[in-house]
DNA sequence: TCCGACATGTAACCGGTTACATGATTCT
DNA sequence: AGAATCATGTAACCGGTTACATGTCGGA
């Protein structure tokens, strides 16, 4: 259930359409919570007929109408109720390990490619989370009144810097794992 | 699909019934890949009935008698079919970094207790994996014959590993946020 | 004229979760 | 007698994924 709760999130962060937040899920709120434009208007839909967000029509030039989603009461009510709430810390769910462990019954010299593949990717959302936190949490830091979303954004965007640094680290482990399995016995 | 890849290396690693799957699945293979016995039932019998998989009925004594599985043929090459394409890198789903983007909107100190349960649970897991460590891959190293599944088990562990370290020390910075949060304004 | 960005949807499927159900055996 | 472990299942639901579908507007 936590896509409501993300959605509620991302807008009172700020209201927007549907689209809008698809786009956010492919930034922000996406780096630890995905979810397809599809799903996003499924579920935008349903919480309207829930009460727990409001709409307005906003006709704009140039480009076509959109519905502007913004948080009401009872939606804001209900992610209290669920900040309140404990939820299970979750387990990872790692296809790659599986494909490492699968690999002895294989080639593994094979995968070589493959988590370098997953290694670049994670460099490059590690590059990107880097020049989002330059952007938006260095310079001249606002001293006076700390804005507690602002510090907790950046909080979630320092989890997500560590994530992918300790992946990127643990997928050159791997590599110079195979790369000894694949040297230690060359003819078998 | 990568519930039937990760049967098929587990049952590799040794056959085994629908039961002692999940079991596995509630430690090392779970890890990173979590199901529930009804799922493993249900997918053994898809398996067995693409011919995947074999079944052998096996009495026992003192206990009821099970089906045992291991993987046949087919089931093997499907393993290395999935071994040689790529799979894409998956984004993490964190439902603790959408509480904590919502805290800002509700009461930051309030997530502490949440924060700290998770943090403990991750500890826990860390212990587990770290005594699981020692068990399995230290002590008399078996120093000729580098055993290919062990070493690629050992590095998925290490991953692991890692991602407790990684995340406990993110919660410790997490917690120290909101700490700052709770202290710096205590009138609001 | 065609492409890309903006904008919103439907339909079918499938994998995963939760709840329910049964029954044997061993240990306290 | 009751709890714990071993063992295997069914059914309903729901969230997420994939494919398909439609239409506007601005710029190359």
């Amino acid at each position: 259930m936590a896509l409501e709760h993300a959605i509620l999130v991302s807008l009172l962060e700020k209201p927007g359409s549907g689209y809008e937040l698809a786009r956010r899920f492919e930034r922000s709120i996406g780096y630890f919570w995905t979810a397809t434009h599809q799903q996003i208007y499924r579920v935008l839909k349903r919480m309207e007929s829930d009460g727990l967000l409001e709409v307005r029509e906003v006709a704009q030039q140039g480009r076509p109408d959109k519905k502007e989603y913004s948080v009401a009461g009872p939606g804001r009510a209900a992610l209290s109720r669920w900040l309140h709430e404990p939820v299970e810390p979750e387990s990872i769910r790692h296809e790659l390990a599986v494909k490492i462990r699968g690999a002895a019954f294989d080639d593994p010299a094979g995968l070589v490619s493959e988590v370098e593949r997953h290694r670049k990717a994670h460099a490059d959302r590690l590059a990107h989370y880097l020049s989002g936190e330059r952007r938006d949490f260095t310079g001249p830091e606002a001293p006076l009144p700390l804005d507690a979303g602002r510090e907790l954004q950046h909080a979630v965007l320092r989890g997500g810097i560590a994530y992918e640094r300790m992946t990127i680290a643990w997928l050159d482990d791997v590599l110079a794992t195979l790369h000894r399995l694949g040297t230690a016995r060359p003819g078998i």
